[in-house]
RNA sequence: GGCCGGGUGGCCGAGUGGCUUAGGCAAGGGACUGCAAAUCCCUGUACGCGGGUUCGAUUCCCGCCCCGGCCUCCA
């Protein structure tokens, strides 16, 4: 069975469905104010990867990814000197409605998703069409006594109410900082502890994005919006949390809070995070400047799917630093694991190899070991006891874990795409050419089908042409 | 100050108390070719520093240095 790494106990612990046969798993999801980048794409992969081996073992996967389009994503403090949110913000520069740059980037996020075959989960609840759920969730946290409406009216979770507050990130109450991180001090808050944290604030100057509620019209806090969705769509025992690692400390830890006070024991069984993607040996982010996306990859020209196959060469624990040169490299296997993969198709089929699928499978289940199951393909790719029938089967297996669409040319005539205008004729002069050994006439022949997107190599049949 | 994750050959990256000590990219050599490209074959170079444990440490322990992240926006 699935082992994974839990964040809480910091232990490789088997991941277990509290009910049998099916195991929940709620998923952060992204903030849609901007296209996600690779780096947001690399947690999305990991849950994906979870996903995918549970399946392997019969378990059916319940996932639920949440879609936070409520900007108001600062709960305490004010972030940038406006104090505007970020959604409002690009909303601004935009010149749209927030919810028109929500919608616009939720649909972006979608199609990363697909072009990184990541398939996609039960349910993606907006944090906007959950106002009124999370308002009794806060209803319930005041009566319980775990939240409290400050002197500026905004209700506020006492962080001292939970004792085991810091268990998930290991940060202790009296180790945090008042106002650390923040710009400023944070002058006109009502919190009665500097770890208290805001369930919902009142609208103030704001004008969009604000609902009523019994505290007056306002936007709810950040960490409260997943406690509601996660309670209310899988229940009060959630088998499996995922999300980026920077998401432990506070998000899921006041997540963690929240959800527990409420039901009165232990929601999440096991706390997975991705760790950090680098990009160049810097964490990739907006403020660093080095933030890649799908398109960006693509725009090089390369597979989307060998951002994929870059992410699983590293472990999800462990940073990764990705690079256009790691990018190409990913790019160049993908390419010959589906050249090979389409010629092994060509011969008798034969039953799985089934050592090589039990290590790959071995792998993935024991904390998804990516790394070493590539390693075991890769092995089997030049293993000569191995009949090529066999390969293919095996290769198609695994495909169904790596996700990277190693079958794809399977069947298909190597040209089947289209030939740009005029390349045919320049085809078929250098073809003449080369017959009639004017080499110095089918070298410029071959430089004018480059320029046109056309690449050609000679074989001894003759000349092949393949789009660029 | 608190909490994490790291430092492996030119680069990226697995892994390991001793064994033929991944893999990829790049580089060099060869095959093929009119030349290229592509493909195939071959080759080299490692474990941040100092101590300790041990018959033996890149691997375990301690200290140090350095890098990256979180500490109330963040995947």
């Amino acid at each position: 069975m699935l082992r994974l790494t839990d964040t809480q106990t910091k232990t490789v612990r088997e991941v277990t469905a509290s009910t049998p046969g099916l195991l929940t798993v709620y998923a952060c999801g992204p903030t849609v104010y901007r296209y996600a980048h690779v780096g947001n794409l690399r947690t999305f992969l990991l849950t994906d990867l979870i996903r995918r081996t549970a399946e392997r073992r019969g378990l059916r996967v319940k996932l639920v990814q949440n879609i936070t389009d409520v900007g108001h994503l600062q709960d305490d403090t004010a972030i940038d000197s406006t104090g505007e949110d970020k959604l409002l913000a690009q909303a601004r520069l935009e010149d749209k409605s927030p919810f028109a740059i929500a919608r616009f980037y939720e649909d972006a996020f979608h199609r990363d998703l697909a072009a990184l075959n990541v398939r996609p989960a039960d349910a993606y609840p907006r944090a906007s069409e959950w106002i009124p759920s999370m308002i009794t969730l806060i209803e319930r946290l005041v009566a319980s006594g775990n939240a409290y409406v400050g002197d500026d009216g905004t209700v506020y979770f006492a962080a001292q109410s939970y004792d085991a507050y810091g268990q998930l990130s290991g940060n202790r109450l009296e180790d945090l900082r008042a106002g650390h991180g923040a710009t400023g001090e944070s002058a006109a808050t009502g919190k009665r502890f500097h770890a208290d944290w805001a369930l919902w604030k009142l609208a103030g100057a704001h004008r969009e994005m604000t609902w009523d509620s019994p505290w007056g019209a306002g936007f709810p806090g950040w960490h409260v919006e997943c406690s509601a969705m996660s309670l209310d769509l899988l229940g009060d025992t959630i088998d499996l949390h995922t999300g980026g690692i920077d998401l432990r400390f506070p998000h899921h830890e006041d997540e963690r809070a929240q959800s527990n006070c409420a039901v009165g024991h232990e929601v999440v069984g096991h706390w997975v995070h991705g760790e950090h993607l680098l990009f160049e040996g810097r964490k990739m982010a907006k403020s660093t400047g080095n933030v890649v996306l799908v398109e960006d990859v693509t725009a090089r020209g390369h597979d989307p799917l060998a951002l994929r196959l870059a992410f699983l060469s590293s472990r999800y624990r462990q940073q990764a630093n990705l690079s256009w040169e790691s990018i190409a490299a990913a790019d160049a296997l993908i390419t010959r694991w589906r050249t090979a993969v389409a010629a092994w198709a060509e011969s008798p089929s034969e039953a799985i190899a089934p050592a090589y699928r039990d290590e790959v499978l071995a792998a993935f289940e024991d904390d998804l070991d990516t790394p070493k199951a590539l390693q075991v393909l890769r092995r089997l790719e030049k293993d000569d006891e191995v009949a090529p029938g066999a390969k293919f089967e095996t290769f198609a297996w695994a495909d169904t874990l790596l996700g990277l669409d190693l079958a794809r040319t399977v069947g298909q005539p190597v040209v089947a795409a289209a030939l740009p205008g005029g390349a045919q004729s320049l085809l078929d002069e250098r073809a003449a050419a080369r017959t009639g050994k004017d080499f110095a006439a089918s070298d410029r022949l071959r430089d004018e089908l480059a320029a046109l997107g056309v690449s050609v190599k000679d074989t001894k049949a003759g000349q092949e042409w393949s789009l660029a």
